[in-house]
DNA sequence: CGCGATTTTGAGAGCCGTCAAGATACGTGG
DNA sequence: CCACGTATCTTGACGGCTCTCAAAATCGCG
């Protein structure tokens, strides 16, 4: 194998030299995600620029700057986030494979909230300048572009409604089977659960609670016997209970989706 | 005149019986708005169906169903919410001229949330089922599509911050400038001030507060000489008193947007 | 003028935040 | 293999911000 071994955080230049051919992309093994014309495929392939990868911990956007990239999550965990200046963290939503990162950036200028990987990830890099090129060549990819951003105001509206409305053990609920459900559909749980690779202080960052009275309503969640948490593994073991103490009785989320 | 007089809820038929043609739309004579060429002028022209005249009050679209129109926003207040089983409810966000409505139901099926008109309203009508039509000839448009999608997704960004991180007072001061600042982006402030057609109720679920505090924190808020908000007229008298209060440092939005 | 919607105010309870300290886990260097 | 520092998790005590309940005042409208 003469394929070049990549450092963190460096991209691998040329299309030859891709680690992952969009042919060969892990995702399309996926029942959740939509399939690809061959068309749409080769023009993917001419629109991906490399990978990178990232470790946890590591900055994959930062607010207030202009990337000159947009990702795909292949692989891992990240976070999108705003803050106060005085420190105050709100993280906005969690981004999985398949989900695309910066699309705000490329189609308003610069960002307005940062995003931080939690777990080793794989990204697919493509060229901001290049999304204008999707519009005028691919129109079927173009209208997938807008279903991903229509697809994360939808998710941003649910966690609004969250952090708005619901009292704190019905937050917990609902994160965890938020986040149980969207990693369900992607293969990541396996028969010991799901590795969850959030800590928290996170969850409280998310949830707009304070760390201690999450701790305390995780302990109270516990006790109910229908989700546990350890060692970031987590397992749901009465679902149907976990969402009504969530009060999710919300529609499903389509089954099939489109990804970049 | 031979134009059809129109009734309320009810949509004038055929592009000859428009209200208001494209070419004389009042939002193009706003400098918040970037200009159209003539070939997308005469393809949103051909996109258009007709008018909508809504009620305060009247629902615009509604959860769970499966609106066969898309909107525009011509003139007007609305608000966009979602509600728990028990009927506790969190405003997402508010609709302005210029806004787009029901994006989320085109790209993705049903609804997950609901619309009202807080004033009179003039909305623009499409056929949801017209919008891959844009994708397929004018790719301009359907980057601006994207473009409103994304904008929507800041919005509800900033919306979380502060319904998650910011004080009581911090809110209140928040939503009242952010409404004061897209207002007059649009030209709707007047030397008396903005009228605001919303209840103390509105705000209340739009910060995830209750109304009774909501009420007294308005007064503190009030007390502090920046702003004065009385039958339902609102005046911003020291604008960077208030974006302090409110730890409203953030970039400010882009000066001109597209619409559709 | 009367009724409903909205705004205002007060009182008391409770959920949740802050402060603090200890326990546990984990990686690193000795 | 152990010592140690840092990050994370856990628990308790206490205060206060925000909620609920309740009622009065004001406004809008027919």
């Amino acid at each position: 194998m003469d394929i070049a071994v990549e450092r963190r955080g460096r991209r691998v230049a040329g299309a030859a030299g891709l680690l992952v051919p969009c042919t060969d992309c892990p995702l399309r093994l996926l029942d959740c995600f939509r399939e690809f014309t061959a068309e749409e495929l080769d023009f993917v392939q001419g629109f991906k620029q490399g990978e990178r990868l990232v470790k946890p911990g590591e900055p994959i956007l930062l607010e207030q700057t202009s990337s000159p990239h947009l990702y795909t999550v292949l692989e891992g965990w990240a976070f999108r986030y705003k803050t106060l200046s005085d420190g105050r963290r709100q993280i906005l939503n969690y981004l999985l494979p398949g989900d695309f990162i910066g699309l705000q950036g490329s189609a308003l200028g610069n960002l307005d909230h940062s995003v931080e990987a939690l777990s080793d990830m794989m990204l697919c890099i493509f060229n901001r300048r290049d999304l204008w090129s999707v519009y005028t060549t691919t129109p079927s990819l173009a209208f997938d572009v807008t279903w991903l951003a229509a697809h994360e105001e939808r998710l941003l509206d649910a966690n609004l409604l969250t952090v708005g409305r619901r009292t704190a053990i019905e937050r917990v609920a609902y994160v965890l089977w938020h986040l149980y459900d969207r990693a369900e559909r992607r293969g990541m749980v396996t028969a010991r659960g799901l590795v969850l690779p959030l800590t928290q202080q996170h969850l409280a960052d998310t949830l707009g609670l304070s760390l201690v009275h999450t701790n305390k309503t995780l302990r109270k969640l516990r006790a109910t016997g229908c989700v546990s948490w350890h060692d970031h593994v987590l397992e749901v073991m009465d679902g149907r209970k976990l969402r009504h103490l969530a009060k999710a009785d919300e529609a499903t989320i389509p089954s099939t989706r489109p990804f970049i």
